[in-house]
DNA sequence: ATCCGGCTGTGATATCCATCACACTTGTGT
DNA sequence: ACACAAGTGTGATGGATATCACAGCCGGAT
């Protein structure tokens, strides 16, 4: 059994964690595993007969994905630390239906299923959290699911790039350094049209490159047209 | 304050409220109202401030819907009875970002914010039922992400119709009788080929219509184009 | 019965976008 | 320094599907 003071510290403040009394949560924390992952590094492969644990972001980032039945990969959401992953699997015992991937150094806690479950179901709080958090997830699919249907490449585009900036710091940076694949994967379009885009976009002063990576210069623009569309 | 022993008896045996002790459910309920709506009323308008209550599908049926920024419908789920809709809002208390409507005559309950999520919060039990629930939406809809990217007409309408086949009577026919329109704004797709794909699957005896109402005679088939798409 | 509105069938056309093909660039390891 | 892999830029092409246009059609209201 290792320690855990360490964890302690990164626990972000606004974490889904940090919802649980201290008590609780040292009980969840030494039945839990941490565990370092290499960028490319899967940790739940899609298929998996059955959550054996949910995964709690700690540091570095991950990507959740699916392959469509065309071999194509769908990034369905990126995550950043302070996130938890995998639990849905484990709340209706059902087979896993996306992997999970690191796209950075990553360290993760593996919160076996038993001990989270026990652990959320005896603590309102931290369970109002979990349900906040599911909630979250079903109205961002919902945009997802609106934009695919209505909005050509640019909105879509626009919108995947919106969800990947970092607001951390607060200059236009995106999350994980993601390539033009990686972009066309999340935004559900083909990588040679997301170099057309971006080509386009960095003419009229949208977005700017830093070597391969892009800055966002004109957020406000972005988040116009990923809400209403090429009309804007 | 009116009876709602009616209610009682029509709350299924694996509704998401059945999963509350008696004392608790009638709490519930005495602090709920019942409402009647009829083919096309609207309960619950996209854009509404903050939700002040969750919807309980008593009888009848709804439709959760979003007009895009094009001004076209899209219909995100049909709900049949024993279902809970509108708790998102709720939860993390944002706006509402989908409309609810009445699809046949129906009956549902409204159940007050703060009565609804206390009485969750004091039921484990209760509170597992809803984390499932939300859990398997989620799930849903990463289907339907999928499907829209990957695949092309044919699969998409499958998958809608396979989503509205009745599974209690055991016949092909679908709930709430809904138009070409309908499974267009359900398929993601123009009405106009939703009619070019029925007219091709009835020739081929995948399905057969009574009057305007389509009936299912082939649901393997469909089901396998909705999973494998157009190779099957 | 009859009119009107919403639903449905079907062709012609236009558009958007994925795919293919290939050259080019960058950077990474040896 | 070099080679090779991974990433990127860009034109040409074809195919899928939305859109437009219009002609039945059916059911409910007057």
């Amino acid at each position: 059994m290792e320690s855990f003071d360490d964890v302690l510290d990164k626990l972000s403040a606004d974490s889904l964690l940090r919802a649980l009394e201290p008590e609780p949560l040292n009980a969840l924390l030494r039945q839990s595993r941490k565990r370092e992952l290499k960028p490319g590094e899967t940790i739940i492969n899609q298929g998996d007969e059955k959550g054996a644990f949910a995964v709690y972001l700690l540091t570095g980032g991950l990507k959740i994905s699916v392959v469509s039945a065309g071999g194509r990969e769908i990034i369905l959401n990126y995550c950043a630390p302070g996130e938890l992953v995998g639990e849905i699997a484990l709340l209706d015992s059902g087979p896993r239906t996306a992997a999970v991937t690191a796209v950075v150094d990553t360290t993760v806690l593996l919160l076996p299923t038993q001990a989270f479950l026990d652990t959320v179901a005896t603590n309102p709080t931290s369970m109002i959290a979990v349900l906040r958090e599911l909630a979250r997830r079903v109205r961002e699919q919902n945009l997802v699911i609106e934009s695919d249907r209505t909005f050509s490449m640019g909105p879509r585009l626009a919108r995947a790039l919106v969800r990947l900036v970092d607001s951390e710091r607060d200059d236009g940076r995106l999350l994980f350094n993601p390539s033009q694949s990686d972009l066309g994967a999340f935004a559900g379009l083909a990588r040679e049209n997301v170099s057309r885009l971006v080509s386009e976009w960095e003419t009229q002063g949208i977005i700017a490159r830093e070597g391969r990576a892009l800055v966002i210069r004109d957020m406000e623009y972005l988040e116009l047209l990923a809400e209403f569309g090429d009309d804007v």
